[in-house]
This record gives structure tokens, C-alpha cells and sequence, in this order.
DNA sequence: ACCTGAACACCGTTCAAGT
DNA sequence: ACCTGAACACCGTTCAAGT
């Protein structure tokens, strides 16, 4: 019979989860402390209970995005697409894991399993060769998908090109095809001698 | 002999300088309007006489970060390390061109000196190949800023290798020639016949 | 042409106190 | 264990008004 005064008690992952269904909402720019604790009906403090500040609730969504990554014996290209993708299944997802990776605090994740797919595809220096297709694939997609924004909003001038996705996604089988040592190149010659 | 009361003027390019040397203070996180205005003296609703918002001052300052570009017939390799370097010239100069980038307000610059770069060095596909090393040298040099930025403030748990930058360099190198086509490669023989 | 002053609608974070 | 209430030190931006 009571009306429930705190009916909504939290922890830490049913904050974080509302925090990432805030973010698909209205953006990493937009996605502050205090509209997180409205949303879950609580005042901004209470958050700090759960987290001990606003980044480290930021690398606990970015190891939420990249943990979806498939792991196993895939391959470098598809194992880069499933990274890709995994960033742009949230809202400004690239660019949340580019800003958090750097600190260290995730992600490591993405990083083991590029190695892995490289070793089963019997690339040389597998560890550079990974460290380079993380970097570019975090640099592209936070292009793209901040591309992909503005242009939805038109907040961008009208391109000249009819598809410019086509050319990036090009641009990105490429990109990675070639950072990985060319081992699976299509169509390509059956190998010129060095 | 009046005290000058209002000694400082200022127009568009002041105001870039004046945030541009601010940036390298106290780096992106710090640089608010408020900190600028109080850099010139200033109050903080001057600066938006100059510029429409803090966006379009952001935008100018990534310009001016990418203009030191060299703009020659110097190679591929030379030229992205330009980049990556023009980029490391600033705290913070990665994020904010990779921020600043996809908004299409500056930096084709940096695309067409790679374009120019890789005609020259007659790789095939151009446009496609200066994409992803474009994307590759700004995701590459954002991670690797906030990296030294973490390390030198002791951020971050120590590392057991012992010099990472080295690794990283090599990343880099492997990943440009990787993405240029490797037409370029060092102690090559003269040129294979495709 | 360039700036002030005041206001508006926000931020992240801390901390004593409540239940 | 989890939250409130109040405060502190900030934000970007607008706009009438000054010189």
C-alpha cells in the first residue's frame, strides 16, 4: 500500500546499461552525469556511489561496445569488420572507445583478438601489424560515423559523390587488407617474387 | 598618459593565437571560452565577435594545425610522418583535428598532399589509399598523444616493455608503406614489374 | 568595430546526513 | 548499501547596451 518513496534502488550495471541506452539517445556529447540520474529517477550524487567518476563510467561503456567481439579463428578481415561494427552499434561508439583506449582501462580485448586472427593467418609480426589495424580502425570509423551523423543532419554540405559509404568501405577493406600483409589479397597476382 | 583602459583589441587571429598557445598549456579538456576570454583580458561573450561559436574557433585552430603541412613532391612516407608530426606539435593536436575533421570544416588539405604524394610515387588507386592513411595516421597519432600524455603524468600502470614509443614508430612505418602499396619500400630491389 | 554586464540554462564533484 | 540535499566552482551562449 505504500506509494513506494525509493522504489528504484541501482547497481553498478543497471547504471551503466541506462547509461548506454542514454547515449544511443542523444549522443556522447549530450550524455552528461546529471541526465543519467534523471533518467534512472536519482539525484547526480548517487551516481558517485557507483562510479568514482564520469570517465570511469565512460570505460565501463567502452568495454561494454568492444566486448560484443566475436573471438575466435575468423580472420584478420572479419575480425576488423566485427570491431567496426561493434563501434557503430552505438551512437558516437568509435569515438567513446578512441578517447577511453588510450588510458588503458579496456580494450586490451580488441587488441588480443586482432593478434590471434593474424597468427592463424600466419602473418609475420603479428603485434605491430595489429597495433596498426586498431589504430586505423578506430581513426576510421570515428570519421565515419561522425560523418554519418552530420550528415543526417544536414549539417554537412552536399557531397558531389552519389555513394561516399561505397568509397569508405573500399577505403576500409583496403586499409586493413593491406596492413595485414596482403595473405588473402583478391584477385591478385600469385605472387611476384621480392 | 590616459591608462588605456581598453588596451586590447582584438581580432580573429589574436584571439586563434592567443587559444592555440592556451591549448598547449593546459590542453583540450581545459580549453574553455571563459579561459580564452581571461587570456586576453577580456570578457567571455568578446569572443563571439569574432568567432560564432566555441565549434568554429576549434575548427580554425585545427586549420592552423594542419596548415604547417608541407606541401611538395617529398613521398608518401615523408609526408605522413608530417602530418603525424604536425600533429604531435600541439597538446592534444590529434583529438582535436580528428574531432574537428569529419565536420568537412578543414584538413582536406591534409588529403590532398597525400593524394599528390602517392601520384607521384605512382600507387595505384590513389584517392582510396589517401583515405586510409589518413584515417590511420589521425586515429594512430590521437592514441599514441593521450598515451605519452597518460605516461607523463603517471596515469597509467607502468608498462614492461621498455620502450614503447620504438614499437609504436615502427607501427607507424609498417602501416603507412602497408597502405601506400609498398612501392616505396626501403633497400628494395629497383622495382619489380607489377 | 569591438567590448561590457548581466543573465540563462547548464556542467562534474564533494560531503554531511538520511534510511 | 544506497540515496538525498545543498553547495562549490565551473561551463557555452545570448543580447541589450556601451564606446
Amino acid at each position: 500500500m505504500t506509494p513506494e518513496p525509493n522504489p528504484a534502488r541501482h547497481d553498478r550495471d543497471s547504471v551503466a546499461r541506462s547509461a548506454l541506452a542514454l547515449l544511443d539517445e542523444v549522443g556522447l556529447a549530450d550524455l552528461s552525469m546529471r541526465r543519467i540520474a534523471a533518467r534512472l529517477d536519482v539525484q547526480p550524487s548517487a551516481l558517485y556511489w557507483h562510479f568514482a567518476s564520469k570517465q570511469e563510467l565512460l570505460a565501463d561503456l567502452a568495454d561494454r561496445i568492444t566486448a560484443s567481439l566475436p573471438r575466435g579463428t575468423t580472420g584478420v578481415l572479419a575480425t576488423a569488420r566485427g570491431l567496426r561494427d561493434a563501434l557503430f552499434a552505438h551512437r558516437d561508439g568509435a569515438e567513446l572507445v578512441l578517447s577511453t583506449y588510450a588510458l588503458q582501462l579496456g580494450s586490451a580485448h580488441a587488441l588480443d583478438a586482432l593478434i590471434a586472427a593474424l597468427r592463424s593467418d600466419g602473418a609475420d609480426d603479428p603485434e605491430t601489424r595489429a597495433t596498426a589495424i586498431l589504430h586505423f580502425v578506430l581513426g576510421h570509423a570515428t570519421l565515419v560515423q561522425q560523418r554519418m551523423h552530420a550528415d543526417s543532419h544536414g549539417a554537412l554540405p552536399p557531397s558531389d559523390e552519389i555513394d561516399v559509404t561505397a568509397g569508405l568501405d573500399r577505403a576500409f577493406d583496403l586499409g586493413v587488407r593491406a596492413l595485414a600483409g596482403e595473405v588473402s589479397a583478391p584477385r591478385a597476382p600469385r605472387r611476384a617474387r621480392a
